[in-house]
DNA sequence: TTGTACGCGTTATCAA
DNA sequence: TTGATAACGCGTACAA
């Protein structure tokens, strides 16, 4: 049944009528009798149509697509976001461009001319960088805030955790476990949600009477699971005191737990560890960590890139959801 | 520079030509003077165009798009694969239509409705159905083998993994270490992955004198890490006897030596352990297991699904690729 | 080498 | 209620 797609054209010959009333039926749009409504029907239902969207969308102005930029769908993190957010979209009539962009900004550009080129209705973006290069264009960041303030003021639409509030939860539970010289671990301070929760972590501590000492905050190289052996070796060579550690990111607090646990390093004991995010290798190497609502992220992105699309009213520019603590083995 | 995208039209006035000439040059097609073509393109740079792939997609009777069926996105194995394929059809000029199908058929069946009003130029499909509906559109099969027959000699394309071998190195591997009571764990045995992988296992321990009984293979009730636990409680309960498992997938065996780690079990003393797949997680466990090529494969499968939309000739329409064996802490 | 005009499939407008 | 037609933006056959 596909050697090749029936028309609005020959739908109209086969039903016996114009192409303008067959467009009526399909959309529900205009008047037309139920004889000829059930006429277009019973042929489409017999021969089979389905709707050029290319044509379609070329008439509309629209393609019925969101791009999203991503920067590794193979990380769990971003797959469980935007994986809820494909399901999302397309519930409700939306096609996913998902697209990797390795965090490198280059190709987030190549993908977004993709998105041009292709009409895309709107934009679900993980990154750095505000995206400049399409003004009116309906755009939803996730996670990062993409400008540099502390506190946005942006009128731009974003998705995030209350990475300060989960900064505040890492604090109280090391100090109330008895951590008196914390360290705080992360890929890039740079990038807000870091900021942000080493502020929130800053404030609770302060609030339990500890003194965070900003030498103590460790970057490390890279994202992955090897950075957090970077961090743990950097540590215990420079600043032993420390006798608890706060992570940015549960992958890399995972490989410093995985290190520690190799090396005979006693955890909690010793040094006490909270993550963020809480994978699923979290749940698996028992670390304690901050849960963020992925998933929820994921389906209020695409909610909320709809809803511009579509002109709605948006409530809440800057939806902020709340966190978990989660605890398990290492505090 | 969005207000409004210019066409070609538009082009074609600022530059003093025809629509012709313009997409002559803009496709580097039929012939055209040196000057038009630089005014043209000086034009195009000094007002920026992006061309109307909806526009020419509808006339070429293509859109640039490949569809991609995964059962699951945020599942490190299925994520793996589909991230390098949507690299690499960005890179031959293609765009990603990523969809989840929670491994439900008429998921499937709703977003193959989806490609085909998309005019999608080809589609990649992980799932266990064939695709029937779909008649001359290029499909290209990833990991699983669609058809029932233990060594299927249809004429689609497909990548996967050598099952086979992976099974083989398995039975190897725990014969070597001593196993005499081997079992087999998966989650569907209908699976042609799972098949081919037991027919190996027992294969090999055939040939290392190990008799294997069909009563030792255990199918789980899900695919998750819990089934992992499910797995073991039964192992136990019902043959004691049993001192090695090979599991088919490495989210179950992972499951089940965190479990078997809780309770106490001597791994790999009293039970040995081999998964398949090797995940993020698995490294981190220690799980000895067979490492599939993921990333391979979603690059092969980008290429040939593009090759067979170019009309290039397939060399090799079942492209099988070799495992390894990684030798962890569980054997 | 260049330009005109048509058609890809759809929908909206206008007239009947 | 229905139908003819124009237009969305592009590429190409054909003519010049």
């Amino acid at each position: 049944m596909n050697e090749k797609n029936l028309t609005v054209k020959d739908i109209a010959r086969l039903a016996g009528t114009s192409v303008a009333t067959v467009s009526r039926v399909i959309n529900k749009n205009g008047r037309f009798s139920k004889e000829t409504e059930r006429k277009v029907l019973e042929v489409i239902e017999k021969y089979g149509y389905v709707i050029n969207q290319q044509a379609r969308g070329l008439r509309a102005q629209r393609s019925n697509t969101v791009g999203i930029l991503v920067p590794n769908i193979s990380n769990d993190f971003y797959s469980r976001i935007t994986k809820e957010t494909q399901v999302t979209l397309s519930e409700m009539g939306y096609m996913s461009l998902i697209c990797n962009t390795e965090e490198k900004y280059d190709e987030a550009e190549k993908y977004l001319q993709m998105f041009r080129r292709q009409n895309a209705d709107g934009i679900i973006y993980i990154g750095n960088n505000e995206i400049t290069q399409l003004t009116d264009m309906p755009i939803v960041y996730v996670d990062r805030d993409p400008r540099d303030q502390e506190e946005s003021p942006g009128d731009f639409c974003m998705v995030e955790c209350d990475n300060i509030q989960g900064g505040r939860l890492a604090g109280e539970t090391l100090a109330r476990a008895g951590v008196r010289y914390p360290a705080y671990v992360c890929f890039e301070i740079g990038i807000s949600t870091h900021r942000k929760r080493l502020l929130g972590f800053k404030e609770a501590l302060f609030s339990e009477g500890i003194f965070f000492d900003d030498k103590r905050v460790v970057v490390t190289s890279d994202a992955g699971m090897h950075a957090g052996e970077e961090a743990v070796k950097k540590i215990l060579a420079t600043m032993p005191e420390v006798d608890g550690i706060f992570f940015g990111s549960d992958f890399i607090a995972v490989g410093a737990l995985h290190y520690m646990r190799k090396t005979g390093i006693n955890v909690p004991e010793q040094i006490k560890l909270v993550g963020f995010d809480d994978l699923l290798i979290s749940e698996l190497m028992g670390l304690t960590t901050i849960r963020q609502p992925m998933a929820q992220m994921g389906r209020l992105a695409a909610v909320k890139v709809i809803d511009m699309i579509e002109n709605r009213e948006i409530e809440v520019k800057r939806q902020r959801l709340p966190v978990e603590l989660v605890e398990r083995d290492t505090t």
